[in-house]
DNA sequence: ACTTATAATGAGAACGAGTCTCAATTGCAG
DNA sequence: CTGCAATTGAGACTCGTTCTCATTATAAGT
């Protein structure tokens, strides 16, 4: 099925309006060619002449995040700030690599993590739903600049 | 060494003065029983008469976290609200299995896991710093009720 | 189509965690 | 001790996010 119907789907089970609002705002995410957040969202809506509102802006991405069709990105273990968002399944890995150095982001692949986190969830009685690595380590261009962390 | 002393090491490594506010903030750390946030140590702190400010704390919490003695904590993939402390070494794990029904985290430690990481960042010619990992599951209880989630 | 009930939106005020400023205070080297 | 740079406290400030409420749009019923 089209996302897009994913999403209209989402919205008549809920008993929830078809807006031309959820709409544009959809449609703007599914442009994005990298994870966003909210001001880029905003700027890119208004740059195509949309007036959405900031309020409805988060209120559609709440929508998206309880459909399941929305992941959020969290990056660094404190930031606290500037949510980045991200279809799920729009980029193959929900891991990332994350340079302490310059700060580079790689996405991971790797089947053991899958099998690890359904081992400890079949082991402890759980229904896996997702699971978020973060690596944290100095990439090979850093290292050879000498920067260092901590 | 105590673990004061190396607090008071790292501040001495950096020419940093030993305070009697930062020795009171990283004794009210000591005594927390579970990751706490900043208001938690605040009233804390008040409590015990101390008239610590805020700024003070933040300051404090930024130097612990640069001498690796705290570390942040990220349970909710989404939460960018409410930053949550809590000393390295004090709960084993760094990796957590959170209910999605009802919130309910449990620590992990699986060498898996740390192996995993070690093998990534080999492969990659990366340096491993740390990692992170938070797996979201329906935990037995909450299966039982029928709670679903998404 | 038209009406109508009600869900949704927009504008901007409010909120709140975290940061910054700067005058007053404190640690500590000499 | 003294002097001075480092540190602190109070509160203003920032800015991402949430809330409020008057206005507008959706869709069911006719
Ligand atoms: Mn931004
Ligand atoms: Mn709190
Ligand atoms: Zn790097
Ligand atoms: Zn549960």
């Amino acid at each position: 099925m089209e996302i897009q119907q994913q999403f209209e789907q989402f919205l008549s089970q809920r008993g929830m309006k078809h807006t031309n609002e959820r709409r544009e705002i959809f449609r703007a995410i599914l442009d994005m060619d990298a994870p966003f957040d909210v001001d880029k969202l905003l700027f890119y809506l208004k740059q195509q002449g949309e007036k959405t509102s900031k309020a409805t802006i988060y209120r559609t991405l709440q929508l998206l995040l309880e459909s399941g069709l929305l992941r959020t990105i969290s990056l660094s273990p404190a930031a606290a700030r500037d949510t980045l968002y991200s279809l799920c399944g729009k980029y193959r890995a929900y891991d990332h690599l994350v340079c302490t150095g310059c700060g580079k982001v790689r996405d991971i692949e790797k089947q053991q993590i899958c099998l690890s986190c359904q081992t400890i969830t079949k082991e402890l009685g759980y229904k896996l739903e997702s699971h978020s690595l973060r690596i944290f380590a100095l990439c090979p261009e850093c290292q050879a600049k000498g920067i260092k962390t901590c």
